[in-house]
DNA sequence: CACCGGAGTTTCACCTGGTGTAACACTGCA
DNA sequence: TGCAGTGTTACACCAGGTGAAACTCCGGTG
C-alpha cells in the first residue's frame, strides 16, 4: 500500500492537457489555456511532448491542436474480465473493511470460475494461497455453483454437460444431473450458493476449513460474475455470516453490476 | 512553426511508462524498470500519477499494474476523416517541399469536398483563404471531380443525382449529366481530374486565377479521399505541372492509401 | 497608414519539484 | 536461518519545469 509516494505535477498536468483536448474536437492554444488554467509556455511544451509521444497532432491546417487518432488503439487489448476486475476492485475493498472478511469476484470462463480480483491481500485474518491460475470448480465452489444457479436454464444445461465430460474429479458430479440441479434450485431461492463442505482449505498451515457463499452479479437474466464471502468454519457460523452480510454482499454485486453498465470517472 | 520548444521530460516519461503498460496485459514495477530502464523510485511515482489519472491501475490482487478500462473510451470521438487528415499531413508537408506550390486533400461529404488538410500554410508563395468550411464544389473543383471520375459507376451516378437537385448554381452542371460524364471519363483515363476553368481565385489580391489537378487516394475500389495540386495559372501551365508533378502526386496518393491501411508509429 | 488587440512564441532567472542512491521492509525459497 | 528478489521510504542534490515579461505576427478598425 504506497502511502506517502508523491506524484509528478508535470505529469499530472500533461494528462489534464491530453483530457481536455480529448474533450473537444479540436482546440487552440487559448481554448486550453482557459480551459487548463496553465501558462502558455507550459501548454506549448506539453503539446510538443505530447505530439512528440504520438497522442496528439497539431493540424497544418489551422494549427488546432488534436488528439492523434493513434489513441483509438488504447486499452483495444483488454477485454471483458478487465472493465469488470476495475469496477469491482474499489466495491470490493470498501466490503473487505466492513465485513472484515475477503471477497472475490470470478467468471466463468471455459469450465471453471476465473478468480479476477480478491480483497484476500487486505483482510486482516489470513492470507489463503488460492492462485493456482486463479481458477476454481463449479461444483465445488460457491461462485462456480451461484453462477450456475443464477443463470438461465440453457446456459445451466450447457455447463453441465461440459462438465460431465471433464476429466477432473472435482467435476464429476455433474454426471449426476438430478441431484446437482436440486441443489442449485435450492440455491437459487436461498438468493445466495453456498461451497462444498471440504472444498478449499484455509491459511499456510491448512488446518482450518474454509466456508464460503456468493451471489451472482446479474445483467439482466445473465450472470456477469460472481462475488464470493469467504471465512474460517472455525471461526464463526454459516447462518451467522448470512444473517450479517448477504444483504451487504448482494447490494455490492448491485453496485458493481451498475458500475459496469455506467462506468464513472 | 516552434522550433525551439522544449519538451518536457517528465511527462515523456510517464507516456513511455503508459506505453510500456499497455503493451504487456500486465506488469510488476519490476518489468516496467526492466522495460523502461527508470529508477523504481520514479517509476512508483510516475505509475501513482497515473493511477491518479484515471488511465492505469493497480490490482489489489496481484498488486501488478494494468491499463485502466476507461481508456478504451479515448479517441472514441474522432472519425474516418481525422484518421485520413492525420496520416496526410506529413505527406503533404514534404510534397510541398519538393513541388514548393501547395496540396489539399479532401473527402466526399453531404454533397461537397470537404477539406482535411493543406499546405497552403507553407508554401512560399502565397495563402489562399478557402476557409468558407473548407468545403469546394464537386463539379468544380479539381478534387471533387477526381472523386467523381474515380469512384464506382453506382457511386458517381448517386451523387450526380443528388447535385442535379441542389440550389447552388455551382451544381447545376449535373443536370446535363452526358456531358459531364464524358468530361468525367475523360478524367479517368489521363489518371487525374482538373478544374473548372475560373473556379477558384488565388491569394488575397484575388487576381490571378487559380489552377488545379487531383488524384484521388484509393482503397480497393472506393474513393477515400483526394489530393490536389494548386498554382497560380500565371506562373506556369498545367501542361509543365502535369509534366513535373503528376507521379510525384500519384505516388503521394499511394503512400497516403499505404498509411491509412497500416499506419505507423 | 498607423494604431490596436489578441493569439502565439521566445527568453530567461528563479527555485520548486523531479530525481536516483541508499537504506529499509517484506516474502518466499533453500 | 540466511539469501535473493521485489517493492517501498527517506533524503539531499540540482536539473529542469515554470511563468512573467517581452516580442512577433496577423487581421481588423478608424
Amino acid at each position: 500500500m504506497q502511502v506517502r509516494v508523491k506524484s509528478v505535477r508535470a505529469l499530472a498536468r500533461g494528462l489534464d492537457v491530453f483530457k481536455a483536448l480529448h474533450n473537444h474536437r479540436s482546440a487552440s492554444l487559448q481554448d486550453l489555456h482557459d480551459e487548463t488554467g496553465l501558462a502558455k509556455p507550459t501548454l506549448l511544451r506539453i503539446l510538443k511532448t505530447l505530439e512528440e509521444g504520438g497522442v496528439a497532432r497539431r493540424s497544418s491546417r489551422d494549427g488546432r491542436y488534436r488528439v492523434s487518432a493513434s489513441v483509438r488503439f488504447f486499452g483495444q487489448n483488454l477485454g471483458v474480465e478487465d472493465a469488470i476486475a476495475e469496477q469491482a476492485a474499489p466495491v470490493l475493498d470498501r466490503l473487505c473493511r466492513d465485513m472484515l472478511w475477503p471477497s472475490d469476484i470470478a467468471v466463468y470462463k471455459d469450465g471453471a470460475m476465473e478468480i479476477l480480483e480478491s480483497s484476500r491481500h487486505q483482510t486482516p485474518f489470513m492470507v489463503n494461497r488460492d492462485r493456482i491460475g486463479f481458477r476454481v470448480h463449479m461444483l465445488m465452489s460457491a461462485m462456480g455453483r451461484a453462477h450456475l444457479a443464477f443463470s438461465p436454464a440453457a446456459e445451466r444445461r450447457a455447463i453441465l454437460t461440459r462438465l460431465s465430460r471433464s476429466g477432473d474429479p472435482y467435476d464429476h458430479a455433474a454426471r449426476n444431473p438430478s441431484a446437482v440441479l436440486a441443489d442449485l434450485a435450492n440455491d437459487r431461492t436461498r438468493g445466495y450458493a453456498v461451497r462444498e463442505t471440504g472444498y478449499g482449505r484455509w491459511g499456510i498451515a491448512e488446518r482450518s476449513q474454509a466456508d464460503a457463499i456468493a451471489v451472482p452479479v446479474l445483467q439482466g437474466r445473465r450472470v456477469l460474475a460472481c462475488l464470493s464471502l469467504a471465512w474460517a468454519a472455525g471461526a464463526t457460523t454459516r447462518t451467522e455470516m448470512v444473517a450479517r452480510h448477504l444483504s451487504r454482499l448482494q447490494d455490492a454485486a448491485a453496485e458493481i453490476a451498475g458500475r459496469i453498465a455506467a462506468p464513472d470517472q
